[in-house]
RNA sequence: GCGGCCAUAGUGAAGUGGUUAUCACGGCAGUUUGUGGCACUGCAAUCAUGGGUUCAAUUCCCGUUGGCCGCCCCA
């Protein structure tokens, strides 16, 4: 019989207490931000009828093809396949149409949080199950709603402390414009496509709009003379992008248009933008992106509504807090252990556990026959800060000894006054820090 | 999905084709049971996993698993 190594599955990992405070301060500063913003949390499920997240993305794309999990399930209808959720943005819209939002004022501002789950190749900030935040607006098509989603993503990252952030901004037009452009890029292209790379000969057929940040030198530099977008704009969408552009320099939003900054799906339409972390030269530098798509609720089968939102990585969040060396609170932890010697002394302090943690002090007591050495070493190793000493005379005089642990001294208090004792350092110590 | 680098106590690192695998920090246990953090002593790695070469493999070769980097893609 040969030992079994269990680990996690690739791309997968565990998240340690060590870890948590900064996932505690990312959900918390989320969920302040947007409620403040006038968002409404929504949980969707992890799984669904895989058709929600392939018709909006398309059955070709390398996306559906090479990198969702399809469910081997059990369903009650043997036509209907499930898949784990590869982004929020998808299920959103699902809900939205299924509970009729469109009938709730609006907009309708939803935010979400959770796992989602993508088979890549896994590498740094890039997990197979991987944790994203993000934001929905729906049924507004004004330029407001394309600055309150950049706005919230930024105003989460900021009040989160990150530092040398960047929004990278364009605009890809809408069905009007979009392909008049597209034409002229191919246009562009056509002649110097066969000095080009292969894989830009591809995605001159798929997806020409990639061929703008290839990081191949000679597409690069060809990259640089092409045709942008934003020269090519409607009248609409031209204005649309200007007021956008005009509420964040109002917000003092730091920002840089990208004419090169795409995104290779059909219902995207107008503003799309990246939030970088300027110190990451490469890719993997995007911490939030996201963008309108006025086609995809319809697409779904919903009321023709327009939308913008984003979606932020929490894992890359919390790697770069941690690079810029962001401080995060710890949890409370234990405040008082009680140690105690003797039968009397076990009773007595019992009741000084209900006393103290009925103040809401978090007590670590546990009536064990260890010698007090063993004990205040327990009490050391759990990281309390103090500890309440009941020894078989302190149980006939009815008194407690208060040991402040970190300073090494200690007062004597009559049993009765502990908890206020107690409670009077702690606040003392809340004030100190 | 393609290509490259890598895998030694919990962590970070050394190291060797051959009887006890090294160091630091950390962990655990104890140093005679009314006082911890110090000090001292001891314990802990089938050298990722499966196979091959060899008298002998942690060390060389191959597969697998996993990590990192680049590419594809990035909803």
């Amino acid at each position: 019989m040969s030992k079994q190594n269990y680990q996690t599955p690739r791309g997968t990992k565990d998240i340690l207490p060590q870890d948590q405070p900064y996932w505690i301060k990312v959900r918390e500063t989320v969920e302040k931000t947007l409620n403040g913003l006038g968002f409404g949390r929504i949980d969707l499920p992890h799984f669904e009828n895989s058709d929600v997240f392939t018709r909006g993305i398309g059955e070709q794309t390398d996306v559906v093809s090479k990198e969702m999990y399809f469910l081997e399930s059990h369903s009650d209808d043997e036509s209907i396949r499930f898949a784990l959720r590869p982004e929020g943005t998808a299920g959103t819209v699902r809900s939205f149409i299924q509970n009729g939002m469109s009938s709730w004022s609006q907009p309708v501002r939803l935010f979400y949080f959770g796992a989602m789950f993508r088979h890549e190749r896994p590498q740094k900030g890039r997990y197979r199950e991987l944790y994203q935040a993000g934001v929905e607006i729906f049924g507004d098509e004004t330029a407001k709603s394309d600055y309150l989603a950049i706005m919230s993503a930024w105003e989460i990252l900021t009040r989160l402390g990150l530092k040398n952030i960047i929004v990278y901004t364009n605009s890809i037009g809408c069905p009007k414009c979009r392909p008049k452009y597209l034409l002229k890029l191919k246009k562009y292209y056509k002649e110097k496509l066969s000095k080009m790379c292969p894989d830009c000969q591809r995605r001159f057929e798929t997806n020409p709009l990639r061929l703008l940040d290839c990081k191949n030198e000679v597409c690069h530099a060809f990259a640089k003379e092409a045709p942008i977008m934003l020269d090519s704009l409607c009248p609409e969408c031209k204005t649309h992008f200007q007021d956008t552009l005009e509420y964040l320099d109002y917000f003092n939003i730091k920002y840089d248009l990208d004419p090169t900054l795409v995104r290779g799906l059909d219902y995207y339409t107008q503003t799309v933008f990246e939030i970088v972390d300027q110190a990451d030269k490469g890719r993997q530098g995007t911490i939030a992106g996201g963008g309108r798509y006025n086609g995809l609720v319809e697409l779904l089968g919903g009321p023709k509504t327009p939308a913008v939102g984003f979606s932020l990585g929490v894992e890359r969040v919390i790697s770069l807090m941690k690079e810029q060396k962001i401080e995060v609170n710890k949890p409370r932890g234990v405040e008082v252990c009680i140690l105690q010697l003797g039968e009397k002394a076990k009773e007595i302090s019992k009741s000084i556990y209900d006393a103290l943690t009925k103040h809401d002090i978090n007590v670590y007591f546990v009536p064990s026959n260890d010698g007090l050495r063993q004990q205040i070493k327990t009490a050391s190793k759990l990281d309390a800060q103090y500890a309440v000493i009941i020894g078989q005379q302190e149980a006939v005089k009815d008194e407690i000894i208060l040991r402040d642990l970190s300073a090494s001294s200690q007062e004597v208090f009559p049993a009765a006054d502990v908890a206020e004792a107690v409670k009077k350092r702690l606040i003392k110590c809340e004030c100190a820090k």
